[in-house]
DNA sequence: CGCTTTTGACCTGCGC
DNA sequence: GCGCAGGTCAAAAGCG
């Protein structure tokens, strides 16, 4: 007896077809039933053979029939979800490796500059070993290590010691760490000069004159400039909000903007050092320009961390490519090429301001990482590093790196190995992008809105701008700019 | 009363 | 040496 005409078969080969792997027993089970039980499991396609009145019971029937089209209907659906997994799967998969092979691609290419920056000084370290001499040379070594882009955490917590013997004090040594480290106007003295300017105006001539080689470390700090952060957005606000607290101590009118310039100081722990400067652009008022300079000698909240980090790790990558060249300067290249290619569009350096200057310009497209992602440059890559590894990262408090640095130095690396140098450009670049969702409200609307979409929504933890790279810090991180 | 802001004076570096 | 500009100080004023 053939119980299954064709109908029935070319139903048994679709639902085969159809069908998973491991459902296939349920399945044949499934259509044996159809065969000996042929009024319970027709399809639709047999619905007017059931509904020929000849059934005896065409209540039951119709019970039947209704159960088995929705029981064919979940098939087909659960079919077409297995499939839609699968095609997801495959997706993400892609999507993966693509981010794997760029970010292998982008690492190796910092790896070959930070190779040949560190080779070019090491070279000159020791060049300048073999021809220098006398107590000099011993200052020239640790110098190498500082202008690779060390912390002057040691070098100023010996300035710190000789000037006043309380290098101790996390309230003092970081503030004149943060002068220190470059402001044309601060040499070292002066930076000790300027921890106790709040009590005494006089300089403290007599602390530049300890030792010669205090001098030489002088004229070689003179020569250092302070890295600056500066971020442009566009806000009525009359100042950004980063999380820190500040206090404003002096405006001036700067030269060629009509809008004065405001100082403000961090308050939110005694001696500080850092500061930023607040002015709007003379060209388009809605745009303020914040420049940040200096670390923060304290913990911070988790709003203020990203600002925070971004503006230390941007300094910092900025001192580390301007003290890989030999006399000092800038290498502009070297920071092109590791800053510049995540958000070329969106960041700038500036060499020949006073101070080397990354500005990070936030009052374009509002996302270009994600509106431009095949333009040749790094997308920051938010999903191939997920979301939750921010606060990961997030997790190196610039306190600590500032606390530590210094240690790291004098203690020939006694803290935990940091990441290889080349990581750090795609750390730093990656706080850089934080920051500028930290300061721009689109931004961060327009990045959930991307994430959820990029990462189906698995990852749910919002950044607003918390993100942050900081990752610990390079030894040749500079914790203090 | 304590903290913050304002604002003029002062300091420093740099260019001429 | 002088003037300019950037940056900072600190007394006075403002504010909660």
């Amino acid at each position: 007896m053939n119980f299954f005409p064709a109908d029935d078969k070319s139903r048994v080969l679709l639902d085969s077809k159809l069908a998973s792997r491991n459902r296939s027993p349920t399945k044949l089970d499934f259509n044996v039933n159809t065969g000996l039980n042929l009024l319970t499991t027709n399809s639709s396609s047999d619905q007017s053979m059931v509904d020929d009145g000849v059934s005896p019971n065409p209540e039951d029937k119709r019970a039947k029939n209704e159960r088995a089209v929705l029981q064919a209907e979940l098939e087909r659906l659960k079919s077409e979800n297995l499939r839609l997994k699968d095609m997801l799967n495959q997706v993400t998969s892609n999507y993966q490796a693509l981010q794997m092979h760029l970010a292998t691609l982008i690492q190796t290419q910092k790896a070959a500059d930070v190779a040949d920056q560190i080779e070019e000084k090491s070279a000159s370290a020791q060049e300048k070993v073999r021809h220098g001499g006398g107590c000099n040379t011993n200052k020239l070594v640790p110098r190498q290590f500082m202008d690779l882009g060390l912390a002057t955490n040691a070098d100023t917590d010996d300035l710190s010691m000789s000037s006043d013997g309380r290098s101790g004090e996390l309230s003092r040594s970081p503030v004149t760490t943060g002068e220190v480290a470059s402001s044309k106007r601060h040499s070292p003295d002066q930076a000790s000069n300027w921890s106790s300017n709040n009590n005494n105006k006089v300089p403290k001539l007599g602390s530049s004159s300890s030792s010669s080689s205090a001098k030489d470390a002088d004229q070689t700090e003179s020569t250092m400039r302070k890295a600056r952060v500066s971020v442009r957005a566009r806000s009525e606000a009359p100042m950004i909000t980063d999380g820190c607290q500040w206090r404003k101590y002096g405006q001036k009118m700067a030269k060629g903007n009509p809008c004065p310039r405001a100082y403000y100081r961090c308050t939110m722990a005694a001696g500080c050092p850092v500061r930023k400067q607040v002015q709007r652009c003379a060209e388009d008022k809605t745009i303020l320009i914040t420049t940040y300079e200096g670390n923060h000698n304290h913990p911070l909240p988790p709003a203020a961390m990203a600002m925070a980090s971004t503006t230390s790790s941007a300094a910092r990558m900025l001192l580390s490519g301007s003290m890989s060249s030999a006399d000092g300067l800038m290498n502009p290249n070297f920071l092109a090429r590791t800053l510049l290619p995540c958000s070329s569009s969106m960041a700038t350096i500036s060499a020949s301001a006073p101070f080397p200057t990354v500005t990070l310009d936030l009052t374009q497209t509002p996302n270009p990482l994600f509106q431009r992602p095949a333009a040749g440059h790094f997308p920051i890559s938010f999903a191939a590093t997920p979301p939750q590894s921010f606060p990961q990262i997030f997790g190196h408090a610039l306190y600590n790196q500032s606390k530590f640095s210094g240690l790291q130095m004098s203690k020939d690396m006694e803290a935990p190995p940091p990441p290889p140098a080349l990581q750090n450009p795609l750390a730093d670049t990656l706080s850089a992008a934080s920051a500028a969702i930290a300061s721009d409200p689109n931004f961060i609307a327009a990045l959930a809105t991307a994430m959820t979409s990029l990462i189906g929504g698995s990852h749910h933890q919002k950044e607003n701008g918390n993100g942050n790279s900081n990752v610990d810090n390079n030894t040749t991180s500079n914790s203090q700019q």
